[in-house]
DNA sequence: GATGAATGAGACTTCATTCAT
DNA sequence: GATGAATGAAGTCTCATTCAT
């Protein structure tokens, strides 16, 4: 079987280094061989066109992405609800401005984006799966009284990596310098601390 | 001038209209000329070349946002905030739809990027120009003590608009119903109520 | 009658302007309206298409080169043979600078030079015409002794006009820089004294 | 490699005879590609671009002329001057016969001509370098006593090789019948005795 | 399995020419 | 006569894919 290849985890690789390096649009088979070390041929030896590489360095990303995020909830207890979430917002940074190419490739081509849905519908995986530890481990914190009973965890996950996503997105695009949240000693902190205390003032709050 | 010219409208309008049909990756300038009813040249008597097509979709599709926005501040003390901030937040997802395609071809090519950046850098201009009216209007709420004081509200804008761009993306890549938040009642509601309230529980709050 | 129109001089001015500017490539019929200051259309006013244009510059470009010419017999008997000849020699220069892109565009193209060559045998014109006031001058200077009888001043002509054309052909090659002979104070003169002492030694002249 | 492949051979010959049949301008990717009986892609898998194609054209034009000249200064001392000289001379006009159409393409557009005139300078290269053969071949004769110790050598080759480009020049414009010099027995030899003569007057000379 | 030269459809862009105003 | 927006054929070049070795 092709699927466990040495030259078929070079390919894939090696697309995903072409992508991260020069972008999507310049990710042609000729540089991912190139990269890769063999030849154009090759890559039709063990996938069935360009799009079924792609969809397998997605399928190489996605986990990547969700696996770091699986020791979160051990961590309920320990140092401070913001710290821990602090790291995991820096990280989460770290992975958009990694993933910002493949995904934007994705998005541009609707024939890409169909072809991975149904591979995650499929396998009931996604981009979404990364909620699911963030508010495992908050729902531990609410447990042990360090976030508040009445929180939408779920919405809160949203937003926290939303938040990371959207700083992600502008610094790319006018540059880390015009970013307003880019002088910050550390954007993801100051997220997670407003995303903590809400904006609500307090004489209000306890009116609710 | 052709800064006003009918076909000049027609051209955008076929451009948009074909990059949210067939995705960025299949708007070749046959497809936009044929949409738009013109010959393939006539599109280089009105734009400089492609991406200055491009660039006045964007240019035309982020109005209604900015019209929006810009009426925020004059909001505050009307309604409730979170009524106002959803109102904002519903209008941010349905420009992240349109936008998606646009902005995911730009991301795919870094030549096109890099134009695009220098052409922002130039205007002064970006999307982090969103953040302005809205932390105007949270800014205008904390004086009528509808808003903490010590709120963040740069990073308060960060993470809603993040946390609506986050929304459509899961949204697309996997389908509104398999997506966590995509069978609430109003998902744009669920976010500003969690950014509003925050997670830290009232007894820690106090101690603060 | 076009023949004589205003406009129709300023399309032919234009366009010899534009192609000695930005080479025979660059000129097109925008570049050349434009600069003519009217619009495109109107070039179809006066001109039956853009060959026909070039076929007006090319005859009003070779007149100037053989009327330059004319004066030289009248010479005859003046100063010294090598520096009317020198003379000759720097202003062919100069007129093979300026000729050399509609030369070169003509050459590029097989209808353009067969239009050329047949408007040119209609008229008994060419620029072998350039050969006989140079003859003319040199037949002159034989007959008062400033030339060898024996002579061949048709072959002379031809070496002298080549010796020019051929220097600015390695110069604008090459650069100036790099020309062999572009060091020297004089190129043309260096030509022409070549021209006038031959190669062959004084003592096998005389066997001669 | 593809430095010597048959393809890339044939593309050259194939880009030679079609800027002779159908000149510069008619000389396209698609008809030079019909030509040689490939892919117009297949043009770019052996040379870089359009012009690095027409860059081998030349430089396959070269060769012949560039021997004969580099036998030449062997030549010296046997034969008469005239003779080897006249060799030269007809081999030129051949040349310059060839190369007239490729030339005159380089020269009609500037950014072509710059290319060239980078490449030739990075190598050291260009037309001039075939003053120098002709130049060594003379210094030997002069040793030998049997070209003139003052002549200009340089000065006598920029005129040689210019006489046969006006030559060709003049017969490709007007055509060879209407040529002044076209029905001479051989051109070649009527510029070759006329530069070895000169036009000064014996008597003048002697006083010089 | 591996190779890489060859393919050819199709991308973006230019430009001589036309025609309704 | 003059205009200039529109045309569309044609140009150069790219790239996913195939196939003989």
């Amino acid at each position: 079987m092709t699927e466990h290849s040495l030259t078929r985890r070079r390919l894939v690789d090696a697309a995903e280094r072409v992508i991260r390096a020069k972008g999507f649009a310049r990710a042609t088979t000729r540089e991912i061989a190139r990269e890769a070390g063999c030849a154009e041929g090759t890559l039709y030896l063990h996938f069935a066109d360009k799009l079924d590489l792609i969809r397998a360095v997605q399928e190489q990303l996605l986990p990547a992405f969700v696996e770091l995020l699986l020791r979160l909830p051990a961590k309920a207890g320990t140092r401070t609800v913001a710290a821990n979430l602090t790291e995991v917002a820096d990280q989460a940074m770290t992975l958009y401005r990694d993933f910002m190419a493949v995904n934007a490739g994705v998005f541009a081509d609707p024939e890409l984006l169909e072809r991975l849905r149904r591979l995650l519908r499929e396998r009931g995986d996604g981009p979404q799966r990364a909620y699911e530890p963030i508010v495992a481990y908050l729902e531990a914190e609410r447990a042990l009284g360090r976030v508040a009973h009445g929180a939408d965890l779920l919405a809160a996950a949203v937003l926290l990596l939303g938040g990371c996503q959207q700083h992600v997105f502008v610094e790319q695009l006018v540059g880390p310098d015009l970013h307003p949240l880019g002088d910050r000693r550390s954007p993801a902190a100051s997220l997670v601390g407003t995303l903590l205390a809400g904006l609500t003032p307090p004489d209000i709050k306890e009116r609710a």
